[in-house]
DNA sequence: GTATTTGCAAATGATTTGCAGTGCT
DNA sequence: AGCACTGCAAATCATTTGCAAATAC
């Protein structure tokens, strides 16, 4: 990914922790506050709380990330992406994305409320498939 | 609603603290921590923040209660009663429960993932009815 | 060169803990 | 009587703020 590019059009400056931030957490494809900021650690040893807070901050504002809010858990932070829905794994505590068709929901939803319907936030969780094995 | 009962079966003693919450989670649908003390504190005006918390996370455990967390939003608590979603409106912050047939979403999400989904938690966020004309 | 960002330390806010006294069953 | 609950103060944990030095553009 070019986050350089990304950094820019949203008129924040491009910071070698900001860089690292946002490339840790695209491998990580969700992750929280004290996770990022031990792996960062590891990239800038100096680098303070205080800053990974304020750039997570400044990037939800820019909205080039968001948050995710899983029950009885950490926030997450996410990079910004296509729609999808969340599934956690309440034994392994996986935790991840899928695409899902979210028309047939959103309608009846409207329908019932008569809410004009913007954004969906939406956890299932259960068990994944290794973990119902066991 | 018999509160007291309620309690029993759950093994929690009997506290006027504790049936004061749960009248007000009650009336109020979903409330705050801080909305909660300013209310209850108008009952008892001892009580003590601790107090509150301490009561929450024991319904919590007890499965009394439980946590609605919501996008840009301190987090909400609620009596446990059928499944439902949340509607949350951008504009006015109305926030309510919406009974929904989950069916066809959760067998989509099942089918592909292999997930088996024990629980879902959903919040639709957008304009309500009368936030849309204005 | 100017404005933004960084990193530190301190401040604030939210929640939890320990403990002595009280109340529920 | 015995254990759980309350309320206070202090402790802990999470997040934000102010400021001087460093960096991006």
């Amino acid at each position: 990914m070019n986050y350089e590019k990304f950094l820019r059009e949203h008129h924040l400056k491009v910071t070698p922790q900001r860089l690292g931030i946002l490339s840790l957490m695209h491998n990580a494809g969700h992750i929280s506050v004290d996770d990022l900021y031990v792996r960062i650690k590891k990239q800038f040893s100096s680098i303070s709380l205080a800053t990974l807070y304020k750039n997570i901050n400044a990037m939800l504002d820019s909205r080039i990330i968001t948050e995710v809010k899983i029950p009885n858990a950490k926030q997450k932070y996410e990079i910004v992406k296509a729609p999808h829905i969340h599934l956690l794994c309440q034994k392994c505590k996986e935790f991840l994305d899928l695409e899902l068709n979210l028309e047939g929901l959103i309608n009846e939803a409207s329908q019932q409320s008569h809410y004009e319907i913007e954004e969906s936030n939406i956890i299932l969780s259960g068990l994944c498939k290794r973990c119902q094995e066991d």
